[in-house]
DNA sequence: GACGTCGACATTTTT
DNA sequence: TGTCGACGTC
């Protein structure tokens, strides 16, 4: 895929790549070293083949984090280069903290000068020095997502596209993707431009980017791409050298996820010494979606001639069955360098596949496994709920409420992308950075002063006839008298704040104060506290936590710095709870117990993958399969439904091909003979017998019915669970009193939770009470501490009271 | 500026 | 079937 791009147009080519004989790989002999004690051959090589180009081919589980750590130790711990003269790079801030930390350890002295971080905080290093190369001053901002999509509605609505029928959002994601390709605006292909509003895309991207000079602002893909660009000028070769001689040892982890600018950059810094270690697993490439390149890892031997190729493949982490299984799912992919794991950790259990009526049926399948394990004393903490996609959560959510099970999302919405934290934000980028337009709109009008579309607009249209950033264009206004008088006083009283505060960060640097004294002044902290919403409050919260935050930090720069590359929410909490979270985000993970929901046709793989991207995005949905069941050390659960709920429609569905890609000698197919091996000409069906209290859970999950769909004639010739369905549905249309009778059995079978039921609740029926998901609601009923509330949004839910706090 | 209505849409996501 | 954003009205 990598024919998107051209070597030699992007003018690599024109620094000469020194070829490597290949012995300057082999291991050397040294004395014994304390750190080598624990590692395998293989890690031992990895460590030890410091010179020339090296792939470490890292699959599942085979120890690579301690490879990288300890390669880094050992180049410093033998004198091979100072720390600086390392460069260390990973995707996310979350890899490279553990990897300092370990580091650490290893060498039993801090990193400090270490070169270890992500692409983008490395690049921000550089281009921090360098900015005014590419037409930045070196102060410049880093725009989100949200910002960037702000500014190009901004300029789609001044070419007079019309914005419902290309959208922003559409644009930036293109433009984001060219950015991985390290594709500038003159190199877009003619073909692609027209991908876009009729050929305006390359147009677009050109505007956007004079725009962002303007504004002396860096997306996330500049980053990348403005170093590449300093270091392809012919005009200052002297700065590559320069990092080309730092950087003696270059390391990478994830290798499989780089993107074609990524892959430049890397081969750019690596070709003077050639001293490169990638480390990767191309059966874990998930990432092809954003831009990643499964081909720079498989391509690694041809880049890099000579290159040494190191696989790991002793699996420390899940035992035989599921490495088996999880094994033979992979090997039907036909793209991949191919690795054999194997454990010597025995067989353990056997890969568990079943296959249950609906969704409801399947949240409660895994809620009571669940409550099963943690009554033999497994930890909720070692146990995960991996999903394909967002939308699957929520069952699982109401689920393990309404049994009491405490969980944890990992994903969703972060603490830096919250509006109130935001606002404040942009107050703090505008006096780093007053041409930061973006953050000085947000912010105009926040809190309300009376500065409305009119103002903002003539603002807007003087900027850009003076080719100015709005703060300046605002500040000659008022000077020369060009706004009404209301406008003209808050504008200019805004004005004056901004100034002061700026002097104040720079007289006194006290961040922390400044923030305060921002928040405070502006009149921002009494906008929520006047604000009535249920949730002002806890915004109040956000912004204390804020600013405690701000105490790590020394400077103002440096906070605003971190929060544009590191928008990332620490859930260090510990505490004994499930995880549920995506298989996206589970990479890396691991977990005694995993839960496969889901395992369906059109759902896993993914329908939208195989219409879109075809056998290369199978083969990817099947390595996001491979990921999700290595991350099991004990216990993989599959499950499968037959019916499930797509925008409200019942649809009946079809068990996952990659279901019928494990070997049968490695899984246990259970309460579905007949199912699984007929697939699908009897279609699937449900054989097992049911006990009364799922019967009443089916019927309480959705107040109606169970699934109803094509795939409910099919299973009423065999099974009784169909029978006791039916039964359900007609239940559910039926008299009240049938509901309690049959609460009575379900109570019967959740004995792990029937301690707490004893327990008298501190809640009474009538009373008002908040939920942190469904919001406000009233009691309704309630059975010692579980409660019936019916909650104003969400409607009716029986949910245990330690979930609930008075309103 | 708060609120209601209508229609489009509905994977995965880090920096 | 639900949510969210855009738009219009009081």
């Amino acid at each position: 895929m990598n024919d998107s791009f051209d070597l030699n147009d992007l003018d690599i080519d024109s620094h000469s790549i020194p070829q490597m004989d290949g012995d300057t790989a082999q291991p050397i002999d040294g004395g014994r070293l304390a750190y080598l004690d624990d590692l395998n051959k293989p890690q031992t090589d990895a460590v030890l083949a410091t010179e020339g180009p090296v792939l470490v081919l890292a699959g599942a589980g085979t120890g690579k984090t301690r490879v990288l750590t300890t390669r880094l130790g050992h180049l410093v711990a033998t004198g091979r280069a100072a720390p600086w003269n390392i460069l260390a790079v990973t995707f996310t801030n979350k890899a490279a903290n553990e990897m300092r930390g370990r580091v650490e350890t290893v060498i039993n002295q801090t990193a400090e000068g270490m070169w270890l971080g992500t692409f983008h905080s490395i690049c921000v290093r550089i281009l921090r020095r360098h900015a005014e190369l590419v037409g930045l001053s070196s102060n410049f901002t880093i725009l989100d997502s949200d910002d960037t999509v702000r500014l190009l509605k901004q300029l789609i609505q001044a070419e007079g596209i019309d914005e419902k029928r290309w959208p922003a959002r559409q644009l930036a994601g293109l433009i984001d993707r060219w950015k991985n390709k390290a594709m500038s605006p003159a190199h877009i292909p003619e073909d692609e431009a027209y991908s876009y509003a009729d050929g305006k895309g390359k147009k677009l991207y050109a505007l956007y980017q004079a725009r962002l000079k303007i504004l002396n602002a860096c997306d996330f893909g500049d980053l990348l791409m403005h170093v590449i660009a300093i270091f392809q000028n012919k005009n200052n070769k002297d700065i590559l050298q320069k990092y080309q001689n730092q950087f003696k040892y270059i390391l990478v982890d994830e290798y499989q996820d780089t993107n074609v600018a990524q892959y430049l950059w890397l081969r750019l810094l690596s070709q003077a010494t050639q001293n490169i270690c990638c480390v990767g697993d191309d059966d874990q490439s998930i990432y092809g979606w954003r831009g990643a390149e499964v081909g720079n890892i498989l391509r690694f031997s041809d880049d890099y001639k000579g290159a040494l190729v190191i696989r790991l493949e002793q699996n420390y982490r899940s035992t035989g069955h599921i490495l088996a299984a999880a094994s033979a799912l992979i090997t039907k992919n036909t793209n991949r360098l191919g690795k054999t794991l194997w454990t010597s950790s025995g067989d353990g259990e056997k890969v568990n596949v079943q296959g249950v009526w609906d969704a409801p049926e399947e949240a409660r399948t895994i809620g009571d496994e669940i409550e099963r394990k943690q009554r033999e004393n497994h930890p909720l903490s070692e146990m995960a709920i991996l999903v394909r996609a967002g939308f699957q959560m929520r069952e699982f959510e109401e689920r393990l409420i309404t049994i009491g099970l405490p969980y944890r999302v990992i994903g969703g919405p972060r603490f830096y992308e919250r509006a109130e934290i935001r606002d404040a934000m942009a107050y703090l980028r505008v006096i780093a950075q007053p041409d930061d337009d973006l953050a000085f709109e947000r912010i105009i009008n926040v809190p309300k002063r009376g500065i409305g579309k009119t103002t903002v607009q003539k603002l807007h249209e003087h900027a850009r006839a003076l080719g100015v950033s709005m703060t300046y264009a605002a500040q000659h206004m008022v000077d020369n008298d060009m706004l009404p008088a209301k406008a003209r006083t808050t504008v200019s009283r805004l004005l004056h704040d901004f100034q002061r505060w700026r002097q104040f960060e720079a007289e006194s640097g006290q961040h922390i104060e400044l923030t305060e004294m921002v928040l405070d002044e502006s009149g921002y902290t009494e906008m929520w506290q006047n604000h009535k919403a249920p949730d002002a409050p806890g915004r109040l919260d956000n912004l204390k936590e804020m600013v405690n935050g701000m105490a790590e930090f020394e400077n103002l720069a440096g906070f605003l710095e971190h929060i544009a590359l590191v928008m990332n929410n620490d859930q260090n909490d510990t505490d004994e709870k499930i995880t549920l979270m995506t298989l996206h985000a589970a990479k890396g993970l691991e977990f005694d117990t995993v839960f496969l929901p889901g395992w369906e046709e059109g759902i896993f793989p993914s329908q939208r993958t195989l219409d879109e991207t075809g056998i290369n995005g199978l083969e990817e949905e099947r390595r996001l399969a491979y990921v999700g069941m290595t991350r099991a050390r004990k216990k993989s659960h599959i499950y499968f439904a037959g019916n499930r709920q797509i925008y409200g429609q019942w649809q009946s569905s079809l068990p996952s091909r990659f279901i019928e890609d494990l070997p049968e000698e490695h899984i246990d197919v259970e309460a579905a003979q007949g199912l699984y091996s007929t697939r699908p000409q009897h279609g699937w069906g449900h054989a097992s017998e049911n006990s009364d209290d799922q019967v009443y859970d089916a019927m309480s999950t959705d107040n109606t019915r169970v699934g109803y769909g094509p795939g409910w004639q099919r299973s009423q010739q065999n099974n009784h669970y169909a029978q006791h369905s039916a039964e359900t549905t007609y239940q559910a249309y039926g008299p009240k009193k049938r509901y309690s009778a049959i609460e009575g059995r379900h109570k019967k079978s959740s004995q792990a939770h029937d301690d707490t039921a004893k327990t008298v609740s501190q809640f009474a029926v009538g009373e008002r009470v908040f939920h942190e998901k469904f919001g406000y609601g009233t009691v309704k009923d309630m059975d010692g501490n579980k409660l019936l509330v019916s909650f104003e949004k969400a409607g009716s839910k029986r949910i245990v009271d330690r979930f609930i706090k008075p309103a």
